[in-house]
This record gives C-alpha cells, sequence and structure tokens, in this order.
DNA sequence: TATTTAACCTGGACGC
DNA sequence: TGCGTCCAGGTTAAAT
C-alpha cells in the first residue's frame, strides 16, 4: 500500500519522466477518479491541457504537480492521492492500456504518457490553488491538503511539537501515528513497522508515553522510513509500482506486519495479528507489552 | 472539543 | 464450477 517511501519513490519518477513537459490533452474515463474536482471531470480535462507541468513534489501521502501559471493571477497545481491502489505510471503512447486505466494525460513533445491507474479507486486527481503553507507561509502547498502535518522526513518537521502533542493524546498511540493532521506519510504497515522497533504496544494511550519514549518512536518511524525509500518501497502485490511499472523490495526487511505466527525476529515469541481501527494490527506480545488496562481505543 | 466509527470500493482468496 | 463471504486500508463525514 503506498506510504511515504512509495508516494516519495512515484514522486521521483514524475520529476524525472514528467516536470517540465507541456500537457496536450487529458482523456478521463473514470469519473470517479476525479471526484474530488468538484467542477467535474470535463473541466478537469479542460483546464490541465496546454499548462506546463513545473516539479514534482510530496507531503505525506499527497502528491501534487505546480503547474506553470499562464497569466500571473494564481497558481495551480494537480493533486494525487493514490488512495490503496492508485498507481502513476509513465508509459509509451503505443502500449496497451492497463485495465483499471482512469486517466491519461499525453504531452505535446508526443513521449512517454501520463496514467493513472487505480483498481480499487480510493485514490484520485485534482485541480487546485496553491496557497502559503500555514507554518511556514514561504512555501506553497495545495489549498486541499494544508491541513495536512509535515512527514518525519520533512527538513521542517517540529519535533518538539510532535512529542507534546502525541502525549496530550488520550489515544492509541497507532491511532495517532496514523493521524494525518499530526504526523504524516505514515500508514498501517510502517507504524506497526515503526512500534515494534520502538518496543511499544500500538495500543499504549499517548498520555501514558515517557518524552524519551515518544522520541525514541519518532527515531524509529524516521529509520523505517528512510530504510524502506532506500528499497523503492513495500510492494505485496503488484498494487503498488513505481512510474515505470517496476515493485519496490522492502517487504523482505519487513518485521512483523503480515508475519503472524511467525517468530519476533528480536526473541522468537511468535508474531501476533490483532483488529485495530478496523484493520489488522501485528505485534510481538513480549516485546510489546498490551498496557495493563485496555481500554476501548 | 476530542475522539471514534462507518462508509467508500474492487478483486483475490477461501470455504462450501 | 459457481456462489457467497471475508479481507485489504487511507480518508473523511458523521456520530459519540
Amino acid at each position: 500500500m503506498p506510504e511515504l517511501p512509495e508516494v516519495e519513490t512515484v514522486r521521483d519518477g514524475l520529476a524525472r519522466w514528467v516536470a517540465g513537459r507541456t500537457v496536450a490533452r487529458v482523456k478521463v474515463t473514470h469519473p470517479r477518479s476525479v471526484r474530488r474536482h468538484l467542477a467535474g471531470a470535463d473541466d478537469f480535462a479542460a483546464r490541465l491541457a496546454g499548462l506546463r507541468i513545473e516539479a514534482a513534489s510530496r507531503r505525506g501521502k499527497y502528491l501534487w504537480l505546480p503547474l506553470a501559471d499562464p497569466d500571473g493571477s494564481r497558481r495551480e497545481c494537480v493533486v494525487a492521492h493514490l488512495g490503496m491502489s492508485g498507481q502513476l505510471l509513465v508509459q509509451p503512447p503505443d502500449s496497451s492500456d492497463e485495465k483499471h486505466l482512469h486517466v491519461r494525460i499525453t504531452f505535446a513533445d508526443g513521449g512517454r504518457e501520463l496514467r493513472f491507474v487505480d483498481q480499487r479507486t480510493f485514490g484520485g486527481m485534482m485541480l487546485d490553488e496553491l496557497v502559503p503553507a500555514p507554518d511556514r507561509p514561504i512555501e506553497l502547498v495545495p489549498r486541499s491538503i494544508a491541513h495536512i502535518a509535515r512527514d518525519p522526513l520533512d527538513p521542517v518537521f517540529d519535533d518538539a511539537l510532535w512529542n507534546v502533542r502525541l502525549r496530550r493524546r488520550d489515544s492509541a498511540v497507532k491511532r495517532a501515528l496514523l493521524d494525518q493532521s499530526l504526523v504524516s506519510g505514515i500508514g498501517n504497515i510502517y507504524a506497526d513497522e515503526a512500534l515494534w522497533r520502538a518496543g511499544l504496544h500500538g495500543e499504549r494511550r499517548g498520555l501514558t508515553l515517557t518524552r524519551s519514549a515518544v522520541t525514541g518512536l519518532l527515531a524509529e518511524v524516521r529509520d523505517v522510513l528512510t530504510e524502506s525509500l532506500g528499497a523503492g518501497g513495500t510492494s505485496f502485490d503488484a498494487l503498488y509500482v513505481n512510474v515505470n511499472g517496476q515493485s519496490g523490495y522492502f517487504e523482505r526487511s519487513l518485521n512483523v506486519y503480515g508475519r503472524e505466527g511467525k517468530p519476533c525476529r528480536r526473541c522468537g515469541t511468535a508474531i501476533r495479528r490483532s483488529a485495530f481501527m478496523n484493520r489488522s494490527s501485528y505485534f510481538c506480545p513480549s516485546c510489546q507489552r498490551p498496557p495493563r488496562v485496555p481500554r476501548n481505543p
């Protein structure tokens, strides 16, 4: 599933293959993929045609492509989110269509086209206005994602603020890791991996954690995200690939996620799986002691 | 206000 | 073979 390392891998590919090129034509074949563009698919296609893509940017799991400003009035961008199964592929124009191809963007140079492919259609694209970031006005972010927190690999990420906000929460620490308005880019896989590395059970409440535990958890989050990024991300199936259709290979480095019943790589205890927030949580019952008085998370 | 839950969506795996 | 059920999970509106 695309979390920060996977999305950053895609962003890097977009920067290489798409930045600097001018859009010729946009064809939306599945309107749900542009549902967040409230003016509709035709408006999305018409407004994007003829504009030059300047760069490829990312915050957390969101991508955006800043567009050259045609008249100087305002700055716009294409915002994209991969959801659970979205792919942004850079393909030769004559290659066959993917089964779940929903948006096709062709370029004025006649070269490789950009395709948005999405089996489960949780992802999507939209046009949006760039506005000054609330915490750093010199930086521009899409208006629709200005509420998304910075991610742990962002040089401007505020470690002290993270520590205070997490330790104020009367809520499970895993829930906090998945809250994109607190820290972005982390999904179910890397939340479980970072908690295992930190020796913390995901149902521990923020209020009960020490300052050093929270600082240590952030360090583990950074480590696992950085290592996965170096491996091109995690691909369980064909649903996550980079812009050239290649899988990442971090799956083999996962310590708990998807390893139910297998021995913990630290102590040998069988990894357990439990339901949490309508999804699965994997943990080592020895290394990650559950809270003594479990409350409804 | 802070926190939690449900809904959205598709296709693969599995049991009968 | 075919059918029904479960599962995967990021985001957000609605509920508590």
